[in-house]
DNA sequence: GATAATTATGTAATCGATTACACGAAAGTA
DNA sequence: TACTTTCGTGTAATCGATTACATAATTATC
């Protein structure tokens, strides 16, 4: 096993101190040019390794930024945590990753590891709704540790976000399946605790309303995000006296189990029923009958989440900014739901 | 700003010294209780929490460990982090993530950093098989940081494996088309120089000759892992004098874009022409048509990696020992090649 | 050539925790 | 009572790098 070098070893070869060393390594300007250029030599053919440790202990920096997320194993937190650390990559910091599993506790363990790990910031998705863990957040906080929400977020003051315009995206999919001349929308919301889904939902009413069509309560079912609940909420909608002929679901699993569940019933889409998604997922495009859906600029929202992490870890001591950045939401219009294009 | 609160702090306030209170704190045997259980009430109280910087510094284990996957955003990489981390976390262990996109420069790089950064480990994929790297290979060896490849292998006396038997999943696969009653059997490859796509080729040229049939070079077709080379592959396929009526591909997406080029010329699956995949990516199981696919068990393998990380973590004084893991490929039979179940 | 100004280097503290060694106090033994 | 154990705590070094301050070496100025 090789020895490890420190700047000590190489002041002892040279008889200097461990501080010249130190200095020539970090272009510090009151150091000879000569000697500067010896121990730079010196260090290269000893093979020496600044010990980021050390340097992190000293500086109080782990150049380590933490990412909380339900799951990584979902093409979204996926793209995201891509876009975190592709922008943060050439700055020097390493992405450490955590999990939830949609898990207040994890939630809070993991905060409070990564805040005893010293990292320099939290990127994170919020778990649950639930003010459970508002002593990790203000913990968090306490230490000056820039914290950013995409996606899910909270409102907590001196909390940064990043998110896109839901409710942009829930009318614009509404608003595109009342141009395809659906009659009935139905909707599938999700969990309505989060701000994300509501918004959805309330981008959802007001295209309703927008187009003179009536909002009826009737036609909102609550879903989770699978395959299973968007079967069984089909089954719920064609039992009514007046079924819709559309769905805007806030969940793609839930647009692909309706789909499945209205062949099922050989109903024709889009002749008869049209259905858009969120979250554009990757089959969605690949499916034989593409699904329609929002896109969410998941790596985009990465690299933004990054940007305003960048912004804020240099100004710990200013008044803290509070960011709210809003994404654009893209609507992805495919066979699912097109009458006209395909 | 919260004070930080080091154990001189609470030294201070209880007038014994820092070795007392680090003592107390560590359930060391040469303690008083009663003293013990003050200094614990006392870090309690002050909301002590312990610098894990200054820990990593002094015992040289960070508590971290590198993962280096060319990337994030695809559900196979993300799996096996998912393992990974679902894994190592009970032990106390964060995961820092890496991604390669490919270039084995930034391989490099990225081992270096990660070294340099004082992880305990390093779990990883191989991006290239050139030697370009067998520096920053060594350099890790040297350091006696155990390297545990997964996947995608690179022979390194003293590096440890998991990968699943690519062989047998090539063959199963093809046995299966076989068995379907499919008379020419094509082969989508992927990059020979990696032992999996080599090997997946390997099993699905012995399930061939096992069989009796004859194996011939031109119904071999690299391909790359994307929709577009599958289309392109079929096309070239559909040219010969005798085309084939079965495809075993390497990959999922080249085994998707054959079955949208075989639609596209009204070729009925699996009737017709019958498909397999590798890797079984969800989009296989949600299509219309179901794409038959052989499983990498990816949450596995991650679990694996990461145990055999911690076999070898704290026994770095005694003679390296080398591990592979081979799991065992599952064949997911669905409709795009099954005459009989659908 | 003597003094002031500049430049390069060394000394030592610091970041926060652990731990070998030393030492005083209490308890046990004769 | 005198002497040996045992126990609990303090002292100080250590992990590796940075940096304010002090000092030595060099150069500039008259």
């Amino acid at each position: 096993m090789s020895e490890k070098i420190t700047i000590y070893d190489i002041a002892k070869k040279l008889n200097i101190t461990a501080a010249t060393v130190s200095r020539a390594l970090n272009n510090n300007p009151k150091i000879k040019e000569s000697t500067r250029e010896l121990v730079i030599k010196t260090a290269a053919s000893m093979n020496y390794k600044q010990n980021k440790l050390a340097l992190a202990l000293k500086s109080g920096r782990s150049n380590n930024i933490g990412v909380i997320v339900p799951r990584i194993d979902s093409n979204f937190f996926a793209s995201v945590i891509r876009g975190i650390e592709e922008e943060l990559h050439p700055h020097g910091y390493q992405v450490i990753i955590c999990q939830t599993h949609e898990s207040a506790k994890r939630e809070n363990e993991n905060l409070y590891t990564l805040i005893d790990a010293q990292v320099d910031g939290i990127i994170m998705s919020v778990t649950d709704v639930t003010d459970e863990n508002d002593g990790a957040f203000r913990y968090v906080l306490e230490k000056n540790v820039p914290l950013i929400f995409f996606d899910r977020s909270k409102h907590i003051d001196g909390v940064s976000s990043v998110t896109i315009n839901d409710f942009k995206g829930g009318y614009l999919a509404t608003k595109h399946l009342i141009n395809e001349g659906c009659q009935t929308i139905a909707h599938f919301s999700g969990d309505q605790s989060f701000d994300i889904f509501k918004n959805r939902f309330l981008g959802y009413k007001q295209a309703l309303l927008d187009s003179g069509m009536t909002f009826k309560e009737e036609y909102v079912i609550h879903t989770k995000s699978s395959v299973e609940a968007g079967k069984e909420a089909v089954d719920k909608l064609l039992q009514m006296k007046t079924p819709p002929d559309a769905i805007f679901s806030s969940s793609d699993f839930a647009a692909l189990g309706a789909i499945q569940e209205l062949k099922e019933r050989n109903i024709s889409i889009p002749k008869e029923f049209c259905v858009a998604g969120f979250s554009n997922e990757p089959f969605t495009k690949f499916m034989e009958l593409s699904i329609t859906s929002v896109d969410q600029s998941s790596l985009e929202m990465g690299k933004m989440s990054a940007r305003v992490f960048l912004e804020q870890v240099d100004k710990t001591d200013t008044i803290k900014i509070e960011k709210k950045v809003v994404l654009a939401p893209e609507l992805h219009i495919r066979k699912s739901s097109s009458r006209t294009n395909f």
